[in-house]
DNA sequence: CTTGTTATAGATCGATTGATCTATAATGGA
DNA sequence: TCCATTATAGATCAATCGATCTATAACAAG
């Protein structure tokens, strides 16, 4: 019973998605999104909630279609060490030849929005130890047989890795050059490879006596 | 002749950098502004304009007064590979102990202004190459005088640290964990010390045979 | 059919926005 | 002292904000 849906709910999604994330959450009234979306102010609130729960939709919704597709096709389809590169190399390209600056929605709302909400805060936080985690899972199996330096610690190098991606879209937001994400991301693969890392500036842990890259 | 002033200019704009800072542009309004800076609205815009530009020398002060000074002080009074490092150190300290997450006015301006303002853009991203300049002149001099590896080019390695500058920033809004931080820095740390960097994954430059650090 | 339920479009709500106006206060120079 | 100039406080502006209301439309079940 009752009067159907006019308009595809992940379609308008995509809408919200793409606003928000050219925009920001605050800079983006609720006109502008239903205009973007097509549907009527009522129809948005009726459907979503509010202006908060339609951007938790849809930073949800994006990182499943982004971040997390991401994983589940690089992950399963390619070594450790290549799996690790791979990821960082999309996320380049998808820097470079974003015309629109938008960088990426996650770092965005971990910016703008997570610091003033606990739920976008949490949401944030705990997808980055995601990220994190698919980094620490590459890294100890390319350890583990051997295609991965041992000079630093596989949680080390993969909260560098997390650090890096940051970086690269806080940069992709404004001075997203080839030369600079691609001359950026250099000395971080070399970390993957072998190395024999000298002095422990800090008294860093230095973990394990590197094996010479066997394969 | 006329009406003097009756606040300290310089004092209400760090009342104003300090609310920018933690709410960003959107999310505060020029009531909030003239509240925390306790001047009137209306001497808000009889002394800076409007509320762009409020925020345009804020943003300027800020750099003043943290990034430039910062580099003022270490630059000079260490040597290369030493600054660089106290200069990460000294963010990663700043981030774990600021307690309103507030992390870096820079940062969250190329993520929240930068975009859709030519003029913030143009702060931001001239700045950003100014901090890419500093660690270039660290690298160089380091690697001219064998305390910093020559394995990857000066300018590989400067790109590289402003990256995980600019991704510690965004991880000090979310999660400022000093585990965390420090953990991300100790394999960049160890790619300024000695190390042979074996194979270049994506036909990158191998700028220079390396010497096993003289010194 | 009728009835119950939900979706839609557009008007509308009070609150807040960035910005300005009015009126008054405070100064140095004539 | 009077004038020209600027600063101040508070009221006020139209525009826009997030959100809701009203009225109508579109369906399924009976």
């Amino acid at each position: 019973m009752a009067r159907p849906r006019e308009f595809d709910e992940a379609a308008v999604l995509d809408a919200a998605i793409d606003r928000f994330w050219r925009h920001g959450y605050e800079a983006t009234s609720v006109r502008d999104l239903a205009d973007e979306m097509n549907i009527a102010g009522a129809s948005l609130y009726n459907a979503f909630g509010d202006k908060r729960s339609l951007y938790e939709r849809s930073l949800n919704r994006y990182l499943d279609q982004t971040f997390r597709e991401r994983i589940r096709r690089i992950e399963p389809s390619l070594p450790p060490r290549e799996a690790v590169i791979a990821f960082l190399q999309e996320i380049i390209k998808r820097s470079v030849t974003d015309k629109q600056r938008r960088g990426c929605l996650l770092v965005n709302s971990a910016i703008e929005s997570a610091p003033h909400d606990p739920k976008f805060l949490d949401i944030v936080a705990t997808f980055l130890t995601e990220v994190e985690a698919f980094f620490l899972r590459c890294v100890s199996k390319g350890q583990g047989d051997g295609t991965i330096s041992r000079a630093h610690s596989a949680a080390d190098l993969s909260k560098s890795l997390l650090g890096i991606l940051l970086g690269i879209r806080v940069l992709a937001r404004v001075r997203p050059e080839r030369k600079l994400l691609e001359g950026l991301v250099r000395p971080v693969f070399g970390l993957l490879d072998g190395s024999d890392a000298a002095s422990g500036v800090e008294g860093g842990v230095r973990p394990v006596k590197l094996r010479r890259r066997p394969q």
